[in-house]
DNA sequence: CCACCCATGTAACTAGTTACATGATTTC
DNA sequence: GAAATCATGTAACTAGTTACATGGGTGG
């Protein structure tokens, strides 16, 4: 369950409420684990049920506002988790089960399909390259940047995979 | 719900057991869309129930093996999902957190589970040379071996991708 | 005063995982 | 005759999605 994980390494980079934590996930973490607030409500309870974050209401906020913290046991578990071993994702593409099903029934005109996909793949790294520029054009960085950007370069580089595996796909769809 | 419609395609591909299917599953299309066989049996137990595929004891196989094949409903509705628009997927990758936990909180020594997912990105790149070699060398492909050669540039491309970035990954937290 | 954003939540559902269970057939 | 593989399934759980609901504050 790498959301908890994922929501304890938020609120250490800044104690947030629920609702900020899915902004934030609408960004930056989002990238690579995106969840709804929903999501993100239903955790938080849970995890300060096992006494891992502790919420208080925001003096000066607004009325109702909760603000998260981690707590010692969360930092903890936090680390456990974080140096035990998982395996790397799988792909998981609904693209690729359309393409063998062109394959096996025969066209069905997915050319729009991966055009349209280009173009979102494309917009993504522009927008990544932004953030590059923008955070990590430095000459030297600290460990810790060189980690997020080493992050970042994992978002760029599939990206740019993407793109140029759509141009492919492209280019054998249309013949 | 994809794994019903990639059930569909690899039905038509060819009619199957449940058993035939899970293990296909753990092969060719698991490499973009993984199942177990519990999932597997559910779903073709949901699809039948809808009329989209028939089973019927195979004569000759095993007692209780059940042969399931595609219903002209079931092809109907598989047409008509792969030519729906869908978003492509997002990247959930646990490693990510775990950078972004480790620049948080400090050094938690990832560069092991790093080289551990190298490897394992090296022998799936190298079992995915071995299918390209050995079913897509021709000089010509027909536009299905051309497809499901895509799909396959695919898979070679992301696991090239993120062998890179490993390496890359490998220098900044040796360091 | 209306629309929009802040902020939190419940309920119901779908998809995916893990553990357990059973029995037949083939192979050594 | 024991072990491996074929073949199917149930049950219980965890994770993720979609729809609905509520109310306060802010800006035009």
């Amino acid at each position: 369950m790498s959301l908890q994980h994922a929501l304890l390494t938020s609120l250490i980079e800044k104690p947030s409420s629920g609702y900020e934590l899915a902004r934030r996930f609408d960004k930056s973490i989002g990238y690579f684990w995106n969840a709804t607030h929903q999501q993100i409500y239903r955790e938080l309870a849970r995890m300060e049920e096992k006494g891992w974050v502790r919420s208080s209401e925001d003096e000066g906020g607004r009325p109702g506002k909760r603000r998260f913290q981690v707590l010692p046991s969360g930092k903890e578990e936090l680390t456990m988790w974080a140096s035990t071993s998982s395996d790397p994702i799988e792909l998981r593409d609904e693209m690729m089960v359309k393409l063998r099903a062109d394959a096996a029934i025969g066209p069905i005109g997915l050319a729009d399909e991966i055009s349209r996909r280009l173009a979102l793949h494309q917009e993504r790294l522009r927008s990544y390259q932004e953030i590059e520029v923008r955070d990590f054009s430095q000459a030297s960085l600290s460990r810790e940047a060189q980690i997020r950007h080493l992050i970042l370069k994992a978002g760029i580089a599939f990206e740019e995979g993407r793109i140029a595996w759509s141009k492919d796909a492209q280019a054998i769809l249309q013949q």
